[in-house]
RNA sequence: GGUCCUAUCGUCUAGAGGCCUAGGACGUGGCCCUCUCAAGGCCAAAACUCGGGUUCGAAUCCCGAUAGGAUCACCA
């Protein structure tokens, strides 16, 4: 039998890192098992969907890569699917009609608070042989004795008393059906060999699995994955900081830097921390996942993206980077120093958006002086060295860090100068600070006529200033 | 409150009864390298929640306590 797993988000907001994590384990479950992942959303709840949401939770699934075999379906298609599998569970007296209103329901879940028993409903229309005039919805028949267990792929065994769980309304009085019943019927009728999900969904498992029995139909393979949590080990929240997937691409992240983070919070692969996606998929198991809820942790997050960053070829980062220079209002598409640019700060940089950020120098036309970097290197004995550098710089037929490098040592056994003396004045004239890519190799990314040019203008920087 | 789940460095984790003097990674501190900043290299501090069993032997198995978390809708 083929696996066939599946993502199945409802509407109501932004892909966030939790579901991002269950989506990914999902697809690399079906991926490893040569499987099919499908995409499903479950919108029964009309008042809380969009389709702002929808299209949120497709973006950040496909910025992820996570890329879906089937769907997406959409449950609020399916209406008369549920509708006529609840009424083959009435008719088969598995399911009956219940006419207490909401109101009613309330009020004996109150009392049952304060009397400090089990909010549940009682049961009360179980039997009733009249059918009135009035409203009803569906409820399911759920045994009274009795256990229901299952094998949690990573829980291990899971029993809970049938007497601690109610009839659950299976369709409102509004005939719309409810989220423990749909999935039920999706979840056996697109044929998932494998429930991965969050292990919120631990105490709807039993109920479900009445339901798939009711139904007739085999059960998949359950398996819950631990919550994600914030620092404080409470539920992950914005609290916390960005949860949304598509905020991370916002600061600079790349994709892979999350997937990899992803995966490793709650699964693990002996001692490995990076791993591509073929990798991931190769190695992934259920067996590998751990059973305790994790704490997010963005500095490794961070980490990660450096190491991304640094090991990508500077081609690859060209596309990414671009947009984050035009929030600066830097144009830099087509400039043919793009590569060479980001290899000098590839190395330096944590995010993109980072930097975009240090990249900024190289493509305005006049660096703005940080006041203190000016004041302390910008210096009339500067300009000499300036000029005697400008001079080897221009004879130079080829212009590469290698080449500027021989020459500023010749230059610096000439005035017997240190390296030192040199750098940071250039590295102002250069940048306008004092934080720079290696002088040589910036020089190079930023081009010959540039660095001249740049150089000039410090000379008459100074020259002002006298 | 009922039910269910969980428990190794601050964090993510390795650990499947002796390979554990508990390993790796992030972060933190120190040193080295060095034209600034990074990156890199080396070193360091840092954990088996507690109590009972089982066993020749327990981080690993069992029970209990404690602590966290989840869930109890005509939400999903």
């Amino acid at each position: 039998m083929t696996v066939r797993t599946r993502f199945a988000p409802s509407p109501t907001g932004y892909l966030h890192v939790g579901g991002a994590r269950t989506a990914l384990f999902n697809f690399l479950f079906a991926r490893r098992h040569k499987g099919k992942f499908i995409l499903r959303i479950e919108d029964t709840d009309a008042a809380r969907s969009t389709d702002e949401a929808t299209k949120a939770i497709l973006d950040g699934m496909r910025w992820l890569g996570l890329d879906w075999d089937e769907g997406p379906f959409f449950q609020s298609a399916m209406y008369d699917e549920y509708r006529r599998r609840a009424n083959d569970l009435l008719e088969a007296r598995l399911a009956y009609r219940c006419f207490c209103t909401s109101e009613e329901l309330a009020q004996r879940r109150d009392v049952a608070m304060k009397e400090g028993r089990a909010p549940m409903y009682d049961g009360r229309c179980r039997e009733r042989k009249d059918s009135p005039d009035k409203p009803y919805a569906v409820r399911f028949k759920s045994p009274l004795t009795g256990s229901t267990a299952f094998k949690d792929e990573i829980k291990g065994e899971i029993t809970f008393d049938n007497s601690t769980l109610e009839d659950l309304v299976i369709l409102r009085s509004d005939a719309t059906p409810t989220y423990n019943f749909c999935v039920v019927v999706d979840d056996a009728l697109m044929g998932m060999t494998h429930v991965i999900r969050g292990d919120d969904h631990i105490n709807n498992t039993p109920k479900q699995i009445l339901i798939y029995k009711a139904l007739g139909k085999p059960l998949p393979i359950f398996a819950h994955v631990p919550m994600i949590l914030g620092a404080d080990k409470t539920r992950l929240s914005k609290r916390h900081g960005a949860t949304s997937v598509m905020a991370y691409k916002e600061m600079g992240l790349l994709p892979h830097a999350l997937v990899n983070y992803l995966a490793r919070l709650g699964w693990s692969s002996g001692d490995q921390e990076i791993f591509s996606i073929e990798e991931l998929i190769e190695k992934f198991s259920l067996e590998n996942v751990g059973k305790s809820s994790g704490v997010f942790n963005p500095e490794k997050l961070t980490w990660l993206n450096q190491h991304y960053i640094k090991s990508s070829p500077a081609k690859e980062l060209v596309p990414l980077f671009l947009p984050f220079l035009k929030e600066l209002g830097i144009d830099g598409a087509g400039d043919e120093r793009n590569e060479r640019i980001i290899n000098t700060l590839k190395e330096r940089a944590k995010t993109l958006k980072e930097m975009a950020f240090a990249a900024a120098f190289y493509y305005t036309d006049k660096v703005e002086y940080d006041k203190k970097a000016a004041d302390k290197f910008l210096l009339p004995e500067a300009v000499p060295v300036f000029e005697a550098l400008r001079l080897k710089l221009s004879g130079l037929k080829v212009f590469d860090a290698k080449s500027i490098e021989t020459a500023s040592i010749a230059l610096l056994d000439e005035k017997a100068m240190k390296l030192g003396a040199l750098a940071q004045p250039v590295r102002v004239a250069l940048t306008g600070g004092t934080v720079s890519p290696g002088i040589f190799e910036m020089m190079e990314a930023m081009g010959q006529a540039k660095t001249i040019e740049r150089i000039e203008q410090a000379e008459a920087f100074i020259r002002e200033r006298l």
